[in-house]
DNA sequence: GGCATTTAGTACATAAATGTACTATCTACA
DNA sequence: TGTAGATAGTACATTTATGTACTAAATGCC
């Protein structure tokens, strides 16, 4: 009987001779962490391609996606810091290029002026537009392998995972 | 009815408001997504920190892994790049400083010369050792929202998801 | 009011990752 | 053979990310 490898095997295999070694070293948690970490180069790999043309990369473009998801287009830095999972710092370096390719503003805050507001500008608004049926056609194709069913099973089980991450 | 909010919430209350935006965005690929990106960042600086102790950080923990986990403790720089999912060029600097902390050791191949193998040292193979109990316990820990059953069912979707990724 | 503490944001130094271009070696085949 | 093209690895410049320390403003508490 013929079996297709995908191309994980050879980290099965790794984790078999692992656990040869190390008899206690989980293997579930350890294949779901390598498949996560595979995933996510792979999908941030393609955003950067895709984007590339719009000179903006994967990092710029989840923070433009964060205040496109926002009514009125508008996120303090340490909400789209949380929004994005980036460090605060890199915050202030990421939307210092947005502002200087004139897709987003900054606007001091009146009722704390600690705060800053970042809104996404028209021509932010109008580059989103531009690029999204490209992004979409790329997420439907990454996603084309999964059945609805199967992607609706995928997004319970991740949530599972990640909530219990972040309980710690 | 109360009903507990994941941490995950407002992502989904953002999607819900850029599907508004722009009907076509595809839900469930964008929430997948978004949700391999926040379990993969949470994972990265779950084992930094841990490894940190070890005066090693998580690039450099799956380079030792990998060897770990290989007969003979040998790969080639081209072989670790594809195992540990890295950049060709990143490979060299990292193992760079892993030679320097006398964790592995390089030797020139004889059958081919444009080749070098990298194999554990034997004090690369202690320190693997000596972390891989806490290792184990973090990986427990972070699966451990997840019954044995689904696990399973999450590591079989997530290498559907991965093979149509690699097939482009 | 005045002082300690917390919070928002950033600057700057450092570390980590990538792209590109290059050297050396190997392979194939005329 | 010998020469074109492929492959393994690295050097170097650049880009991206993080840690730390700082300023300014808000909050709480006496």
């Amino acid at each position: 009987m013929i079996e297709l490898m995908s191309s994980f095997h050879p980290t099965e295999q790794r984790l078999a001779i692992t656990r040869r070694r190390h008899p206690a070293f989980p293997r579930e948690p350890a294949v779901l962490v390598r498949l996560i970490k595979h995933i996510y180069k792979r999908v941030h790999d393609d955003a950067n391609a895709l984007l590339k043309p719009w000179g903006i990369n994967h990092p710029e473009y989840n923070l433009l996606m964060m205040l496109y998801g926002t009514d009125g287009y508008t996120l303090n830095p340490s909400q789209l810091a949380e929004a994005a999972g980036e460090k605060s710092a890199n915050i202030t370096r990421l939307t210092n290029e947005l502002c200087d390719k004139g897709l987003i503003e900054r606007t001091a805050s009146d009722e704390d002026r600690r705060k800053i507001a970042l809104s996404l500008s028209k021509a932010g608004i109008a580059m989103i537009e531009s690029f999204l049926p490209d992004i979409c056609t790329l997420l439907e194709r990454q996603a084309s392998g999964l059945q609805p069913r199967e992607m609706a099973q995928l997004e319970k089980l991740l949530k599972k995972f990640l909530d219990q991450l972040e309980q710690g």
